[in-house]
DNA sequence: GGTGTGCAGGCAACCGTTTGCATCGGGAGG
DNA sequence: CCTCCCGATGCAAACGGTTGCCTGCACACC
């Protein structure tokens, strides 16, 4: 059993109310009474219960993190930022992949709600009415999605899809396709719209949604494509390839994301860059009232292989 | 403020005791009386708080899981395999990123003890000593690497790193080398000595890590090259094109993971296949005692794009 | 010398839930 | 009719902390 703060009282030969507040509250202790309390606590190995803790306080030192797909490269970064952020101010994050799976995503975020004093939300598949009535619960942090009165932090994924939509045309191509991502993806309705181009879709958002989408994409004799993300730009390209289809000089791929995998992959992918640590850092301090409002972080065009010029 | 367990209580006009065997131990009370008290709950929107019945319980029913980086694609099947297993026990996982850093994951497992019934860590970078002290609080499972007395689950890397040396040779290579990952790696080790070869490292696990390998790799002249994982091989292939040297023609490369960049990338990678999902799985059925002592998985060798002959 | 002030630390209630034990009523068995 | 037993429920003490309030004390001031 581990040492309790009864434990520690005990050795130190006073009551648990000073031994709490030897950690909680140092000042309000005699500095020679801490240091023996402290002695005390670490010969027993005692370190305070934070479960315990937060039942009086109502603050667990937790935050959740609920993203739609850890496989997904475009996460991991964003969790690593997000994490790195909280440590600084004490709290640590519980990561629960939801799947892209909406009704695990509700059961994860009910169980996580009394564990944590937030939760930030990553490309939820949720609806908007569900995601409000669960917000009552505990302060939510929506990313790469607008909900109501929630503060969200969102990526300009239009300014993105438009840059990309002028760059095909730039390299003369007129026939040009959005391939959306899940119905329910706030990003793909953003770059749809912006994009202003016909849609093929809804696609799942991995690579073998991208790869399922090649024949769509030849039947449709498009030369130029956006793709809902990086996943589904390599899923296309490899779909592509079993087609006898070259990239880029039969079609011209645009991803979105910037993941790994992307910067990696022969042709580079030419791709929207999406400001991942920056959004996780500003989903805790949105959490945490370091900050406000919804916010709207700002996008990279970036120009790599997997775009060329309008085949003849 | 969100319902309490005294609010049914009062609403169905029952001692709460009553209403926490509804809920924990429901052929203890009477069923009309059951009835009335679930309605009560969820007219009110009663959920248990877990966190306050770990306190008398000492369960939490919360499983964690520390990966060494998130970020590499090796973990995300495992930790989803994980959580959709642990799921089926009404467990619930909470995922934490150590960084590649041993500071981080030793004061994540110790945030973590208190608030799970046991802790999964995969790839470790703690040395053994530290890992068993930790141990003695919360119980461990520890996933490719083996420490005294804790239930591991490891997977055949060594066969693997065999068939992949042996592959090399019969192509015609005869100047190999391994590519070894960070030095606390168990992976690396095991794969050092069953591939028998020189080695050059250790390296960061990461694609940039292979790229800045590929000089020493060039230096050294050899013409077949066993990564430490799918990422360093990446990497490496990258480094290499960037110093004019082709693969497979002019070096073979040879991955560890089966990461699904490694299969989209041209070239496909040649790799030692690691079975995640059923890491994941069985790391969680050892520690809900569902099976017990060390595991060990098998790896499958994949040939892809990445090995060809030797040039001469 | 009496009074005021402020610091240290003890006391006990409380957070939300579980659980061993006591109580109560009713039906079965003698 | 009296026991005995059992099912259903209430009671209260935990679990490991925190915190408002009170007390005791030393010191300084008038």
């Amino acid at each position: 059993m581990a040492a309790t703060i009864r434990d520690v009282a005990r050795a130190s030969g006073v009551h648990v109310s000073t031994v709490s507040r030897s950690f909680s509250a140092p000042h309000l202790v005699n500095d020679t009474t801490r240091s023996r309390v402290m002695a005390a606590a670490d010969a027993l190995g005692y370190r305070p219960n934070r479960a315990a803790r937060a039942l009086t306080t109502g603050r667990t030192l937790n935050l959740g993190l609920v993203v739609a797909d850890i496989a997904n490269p475009f996460f991991p970064p964003l969790i690593k930022a997000a994490q790195a952020h909280a440590r600084s101010g004490d709290y640590h994050v519980f990561v629960a992949d939801a799947d892209e799976d909406p009704r695990a995503e509700e059961e994860l975020i009910r169980t996580l709600t009394k564990q944590v004093d937030g939760v930030v939300l990553c490309s939820p598949r949720l609806s908007n009415e569900v995601i409000v009535r669960l917000a009552a619960d505990v302060p939510f942090v929506v990313v790469n999605r607008e909900v109501d009165g929630l503060p969200s932090v969102l990526m300009d994924v239009a300014r993105g899809a438009r840059l990309a939509v002028a760059h095909l045309r730039a390299l003369g191509h007129t026939r040009l396709a959005y391939l959306g991502g899940p119905s329910g993806s706030w990003t793909s309705r953003q770059a749809r719209a912006a994009a202003g181009i016909p849609v093929i879709g809804p696609n799942q958002p991995t690579a073998q949604g991208g790869a399922d989408a090649a024949e769509a994409v030849v039947a449709a004799g498009v030369t130029g494509v956006l793709a809902y993300n990086d996943l589904v730009a390599l899923g296309l390209v490899e779909g592509l390839a079993a087609l006898g289809v070259r990239v880029p000089e039969d079609v011209s791929v645009v991803g979105v994301d910037d993941i790994l995998p992307g910067r990696l992959n022969r042709p580079k992918l030419t791709t929207v860059a999406m400001p991942t640590e920056a959004a996780g850092r500003t989903a805790v301090d949105l959490l945490l009232g370091a900050a406000d409002g919804p916010v709207t972080l700002p996008t990279a065009f970036i120009v790599r292989e997997s775009t060329g010029e309008a085949p003849r």
